[in-house]
RNA sequence: GCGAAAGUGGCGGAAUUGGCAGACGCGCUGGACUUAGGAUCCAGUGGGCAACCGUGGGGGUUCGAGUCCCCCCUUUCGCACCA
């Protein structure tokens, strides 16, 4: 064999030879265990960089194992092909969105081709195909049905640059998670996901991925759907028809309550003080309001601002008659747009009041606490109610529920529980996406697109506008379109879909993906699906991880599947950083994956990457750490050229073989397949490869019995590296003569027997300080190994006169004299 | 401000249950081979001359602490008027 690595030879020939046969294709085979292993399909924006490298490297690894050890894995790879960076790059280049993510999608399947990662190639998806998006649009359809998906005019949050709206989701600290660019409120009419009607299931199932996905998403998620537990209390408002409804999580502070709060948005804001004596003055106030931005606003050391708005209204529960404002720190998304203030009781209603010279009014004390004294600020913690009608002197917490009773029958509110989580706004009005399938006739209103009649095909002959706005609206084709119901002149809805919703359901499709009856065949989905490890990035958190969970709970609900849970598995990898930040142009710190695998091979790179940091943490990329790498996989190379001329035709020898080789053999593998299976920690995998080969390295075999395990220990350290290394190990492993592909050959056992060596060192501590260590046959007697110990010279020496009150012995590892 | 995670040699990182801190690799030093070395191989490499000292700092528990407890510092991330 070739003395020298040759791995663009080695890596292009196995390649081709995978290709062809079609090695990593995934058969559904009931009578098998499943494994379904995904990485988040990437944006083809053009090329991959190395965190995709990272993503596919890490995946395939575990790809690899898995079905050595006997599952039947589907790994599977595709495209989340809509989206405006194809709209955008196409106006800078006078290209097409179509053409240009087409043409991507080509270059980066290559790269990832190169990468040597086994994918099922034939199911391969894009979203932009109409084959894929026609269900994205059937699944708008079903949603329509069930009352989810809804059209209401509202303010929504508007990305300037990118001319388009996005979800809360998508919004991070005031600003487009796109681009960056500050988001406004603009008000305008769009299409809503009722996804609020699962926010209870959203929350409550995820105690089934505790310890299965990272606490940190787990939290994220927890507090984006941010549940409160309160009640909704009617004030009715003096002198006139309207009440006012407030949420509040604290009803047992009701008799504390000293003024209402609206929001400024709130309808009843205009309408209380109109014609009364603060109009003018409110109007003055909802300009001033108008003007603040939101994200300043709603920011905590914001300066919080009220007006009285000239209204009174009635307290349930004493019929007491107090103020009505309107203050710029409520919101009108959320609850129900309007508070009840306790200033006594609660930190920002506190401020307020003494801001604007409100009373204050303490309803829960602690023990021994005068009622009349002065409060220095809020006490929100727990007490004995007073001032407070026939609930005074109750513990504040057991009263909540009967508060609730009483505002109940008297009509005047329930217990209730809201939700920060928001209704996905999922219109935009860009181009590059799939049709929202309905179409608005003038006498039958919205009328969904009849699913015979999907998809409605995004047209690919638009031209694009250069200021971004979506050119469907004026393209005549496929704005101009009979009433399916009454057959008129109507017009089609000319909003696409947000792109979360195309990757909201594709690891669905990938179990059936040519299917043309359904999303996905049924006995496909329910083999599958859920997902056993699903590995992407942690910006993917709350968004795509939320939206996906709401859709996969929805499919299941109209009997699409059985899993309550997408994903069961959740491996959120760290991001490939150079010199301290992560790699972008901007910076000029980018590795090309292209480059590295030029000079190094798919092997080096997938090595380095797997070895410089476990998976959850940042990589930081090192050059000369690559260069140690591909000496790694060199020198693996090169102990094989040494020993494969000799051993490859090698048989006999029995079973007495040297014991330390022996071990090395079997530890080797132990590591391997805990750090893989256990703990997903591979760096540390590939350490132990290192120490076998360093011991392999200088080994010299002296009889039959130490060549038969020779060569075992080599088959078994090919197939353990064969996961981190595809390409070398299956090119050493037909070198030796064998013909399978490597990936469906057996993982090796290990025994437990063989990992434990027959001499063990026994540190020996005095006082806990090291003095000295003894090598002792194992299984020497206790009290042998104490008098060896207490004779060494160091232990002798640190006790001096001492007496030796104790001896604390850990078996087979220990000894600590205590004097 | 609140919450979470982290802090270990010059660097990336090991130490799985409280039991030899620094595995493995990078880098560095010296050497061998060589016309040459940015190839390869060998040896060494936490600090200190030593006793000893060393896992962000300070206390504690324990025969024994990187690991457990308390206080503090730093970094990163998340949340941040949510009634």
């Amino acid at each position: 064999m070739n003395q020298k690595y040759e791995f663009a030879e080695i890596e292009a020939k196995w390649r081709n030879i995978w290709a062809g046969q079609k090695a990593d294709k995934a058969v559904h085979d009931p009578n098998k265990k499943k494994f379904y292993l995904l990485e988040m399909f990437p944006y083809p924006s053009g090329r991959i960089h190395m965190g995709h490298v990272r993503n596919y490297a890490i995946g395939d690894l575990l790809g690899r194992f898995y079905r050595m050890n006997g599952y039947n894995v589907l790994h599977p790879m595709g495209w989340d092909a809509f989206g405006l960076p194809a709209e955008n790059a196409a106006i800078e280049r006078g290209t097409h969105p179509h053409k240009w993510t087409l043409q991507n999608i080509s270059a980066m399947r290559e790269q990832i081709k190169a990468l040597g990662v086994g994918y099922d190639w034939d199911r391969e998806i894009a979203t932009c195909h109409p084959g894929y998006y026609k269900w994205t649009q059937w699944f708008f359809l079903q949603f329509m049905k069930k009352g989810i998906a809804y059209r209401k005019k509202t303010f929504v949050n508007w990305c300037g640059k990118c001319h388009t709206v996005l979800a809360n989701e998508q919004v991070e600290d005031g600003a487009c998670w796109r681009c960056d660019t500050h988001v406004v409120q603009k008000e305008m009419v769009g299409w809503f996901l009722k996804i609020t009607d699962y926010a209870e299931e959203l929350l409550a199932d995820l105690e089934l991925l505790a310890g299965k996905w990272p606490d940190r998403v787990l939290t994220m998620q927890k507090n984006w759907i941010g549940k409160s537990v309160g009640a909704k209390v009617k004030f009715a408002v003096d002198g006139a028809s309207e009440s006012i409804e407030v949420f509040t999580t604290r009803p047992d502070t009701l008799f504390g309550a000293m003024f209402v709060c609206l929001a400024p948005e709130h309808e009843l804001t205009k309408k209380l003080s109109a014609g009364g004596t603060e109009e003018a003055k409110v109007a003055e106030f909802l300009k001033t309001v108008a003007k603040q931005d939101t994200l300043a606003r709603t920011s905590e050391d914001a300066e919080k601002l009220g007006v009285f708005t000239g209204r009174y209204a009635v307290n349930p529960m004493n019929g007491e008659k107090i103020p009505v404002w309107s203050a710029n720190f409520i919101l009108a998304e959320y609850g129900t747009g309007a508070i009840m203030s306790v200033p006594a009781h609660d930190t920002r209603d506190f401020a307020f009041a003494k801001k604007y010279n409100l009373p204050i009014r303490r309803v829960v004390l602690q023990e021994g606490e005068d009622e009349k004294a002065p409060l220095e600020s809020a006490y929100s913690g727990d007490g004995l109610l007073v001032s407070s009608g026939n609930f005074t002197g109750m513990n504040n917490r057991e009263a909540v529920p009967k508060i609730n009773e009483f505002l109940k029958t008297a009509g005047a509110g329930e217990g209730s529980t809201v939700y920060r989580l928001r209704d996905w706004g999922i219109s935009r009005q860009r181009y590059w996406g799939s049709p929202i399938p309905v179409i608005h006739c003038h006498k039958c209103g919205v009328v969904p697109v009849p699913e015979k009649d999907l998809p409605v095909v995004l047209p690919t002959d638009a031209n694009l506008l250069s200021e971004g706005r979506s050119p469907l609206p004026e393209l005549e084709s496929f704005l101009n379109v009979q009433c399916p119901r009454c057959g008129a002149d109507a017009k089609r809805e000319t909003d696409t879909m947000d792109t979360f919703i195309c990757s909201s359901w594709y690891y669905h499709r990938y179990t059936s993906p040519r299917c043309e009856s359904a999303p996905a065949l049924r006995e496909e989905i329910d083999y599958w699906m859920p997902v056993d490890k699903y590995i992407g990035g942690i910006e993917h958190a709350i968004l795509h991880l939320l939206y996906a969970r709401f859709f996969n709970k929805f499919c299941r609900d109209i009997g699409l599947l059985k899993a309550d849970e997408p994903f069961s598995n959740l491996l959120t990898q760290g991001m490939v950083i150079k010199d301290g930040a992560k790699m972008s142009k901007s910076k000029g710190n980018v590795v090309d994956p292209d480059d590295i695998l030029r000079r190094y091979g798919a092997d080096t790179a997938r090595v380095f990457i797997l070895f410089a940091a476990p998976p959850e943490r940042d990589l930081e990329w090192d050059d000369s750490g690559i260069e140690g790498s591909h000496r790694f996989v060199t020198r693996v190379y090169r102990l094989f050229a040494k020993w494969i001329p000799e051993l490859r035709d090698f048989k006999g020898g029995g079973d007495a073989p040297d014991a330390e080789l022996r071990r090395m053999r079997h530890v080797t593998i132990k590591r391997f397949t805990l750090d893989v299976r256990d703990r997903t920690h591979f760096n540390t995998a590939i350490a132990a490869g290192m120490e076998l080969l360093n011991f392999l390295a200088d080994y010299a075999p002296k009889n039959d019995d130490d060549k038969a395990e020779l060569k075992g220990t080599l088959l078994d350290y090919l197939k353990v590296l064969h996961p981190f290394m595809p390409f070398l190990t299956q090119e050493l492993y037909s070198e030796f003569g064998y013909g399978e592909y490597l990936t469906t050959v057996k993982w090796p056992e290990y025994s437990e027997a063989f990992t434990v060596s027959d001499v063990q060192t026994i540190v020996v501590q005095v006082m806990g300080k090291v003095r000295a260590k003894l090598e002792v046959p194992v299984g020497t007697p206790e009290e042998e190994i104490k008098k060896l110990a207490l004779v060494q010279e160091k232990v002798v020496q640190a006790i001096g006169s001492g007496t030796v009150k104790k001896i604390i012995v850990v078996p087979g590892r220990l000894l600590n004299i205590v004097f």
